[in-house]
DNA sequence: TCCACCATGTAACTGGTTACATGATTAC
DNA sequence: GTAATCATGTAACCAGTTACATGGTGGA
């Protein structure tokens, strides 16, 4: 538990890592092949993050010496890593980040059933949602006010925000009536729920 | 023209500027007051922001001395830095600044009118509802393939996404309509057009 | 032989973050 | 006199970008 603070790209790998030990490698293959293309998958920015992170004592790495291929740092997570990792997931919804952080918002919540449950992933998209009916009419406001002295892109580009806003109301309400449906599968059939992929995702 | 490239935020300070010549004080404002709060009020980005800007030719300042009040330093754009702000704005729409730049992108949009005129508006939708169109299959071939493999909340954010880039090709739509109905407005009554509030913003 | 892929690193640069410093004016 | 607002700066720190370096393996 060092003082200094993890960036959003140092969840990005503890998250992966949590689900499956990664090298380097490993890692900017995800970020490159996966819809994580975000993230930077530069070796500049991956390996010395790696290193941070071991140097805080959040990851530990072993080298595996496969004969024939060349060896490769495998980091998989300490009990102090995983700690911090679950700690950045609990962490409630504010404003700020809705603002101007959706993306890690969105990055914690991908990550956030396989460490905290639907328990936890229920309660980000609640007050997720409280966030977000409190900020849209905001928005609205704004725009109607000042809409009119704007020019027609300005307006249009505060519009496009606005839709997103509102799409991603509609995808929380879309999000908790999935948790539910696979709370109440699990209460009757007593078995773990597979995906119900009726009604089409997206 | 400094080989240096000039940073997101840089490029919304440039497109403050072009609208109305103003002082580090005024931009700060701008940014916590009005809809662009995603950029960072902090003088600490903003002033040296300003000073790359003069050094690099693309701004020049002028210090206000008002009587009572503190004195200005007010900017305004160069002829160079006009071009180079004319020159980002007519950058073609590309893949990696819709799977990665949204935000700069909706920037550029938001300048562009009063900067390049309601062709450059819509040439750059043409083009950017392209890259969407290109961009949106993939991502749900890519949902359908992995997601199920995925735990709920993971799928939830791919969809998520999704659902932001589908919007953004409604909102292409709607805006290139709105374009076409400024243009008809414009032939028939030769006048500049009032903004068509009718059917309702967002 | 040379390319593609596996795999890890490093070094220079630079822009943004946080926090502190300064000081004038207006309103209470 | 003191708080709020106007207004501009600076300095330490740090993470990410770009680009380069290295080297092993397997296949064409």
């Amino acid at each position: 538990m060092n003082s200094v603070n993890i960036s959003t790209l140092g969840y990005a790998l503890l998250g992966l890592i949590h689900q499956k030990p990664s090298s380097g490698y490993d890692l900017r293959k995800t970020f490159t092949e996966t819809a994580m293309g975000s993230f930077s998958n530069s070796p500049g920015a991956i390996y010395p993050a790696l290193e941070r992170l071991e140097k805080r004592g959040s990851i530990q790495s072993e080298v595996e010496d496969r004969a024939g291929l060349r060896r490769r740092r495998v980091y998989r997570l300490t009990a102090s890593g995983e700690k911090e990792f679950k700690h950045w997931l609990a962490q409630p919804v504010t404003r700020k980040e809705v603002v101007s952080g959706l993306g890690e918002l969105m990055l914690r919540f991908a990550f956030m059933e396989q460490a905290l449950g639907a328990t936890g992933a229920i309660a980000f998209l609640r007050k997720f949602r409280i966030e977000l009916d409190a900020y849209v009419p905001e928005l609205k406001k704004y725009l109607e006010e000042y809409g009119a002295q704007m020019p027609l892109s300005g307006m249009l580009a505060l519009d496009s925000g606005i839709r997103n806003y509102e799409t991603l109301q509609q995808w929380c309400e879309y999000a908790l009536q999935k948790y539910e449906e696979a709370a109440a599968k699990k209460k009757t059939s007593r078995v773990r729920p597979v995906l119900n992929r009726t009604g089409g995702m997206s």
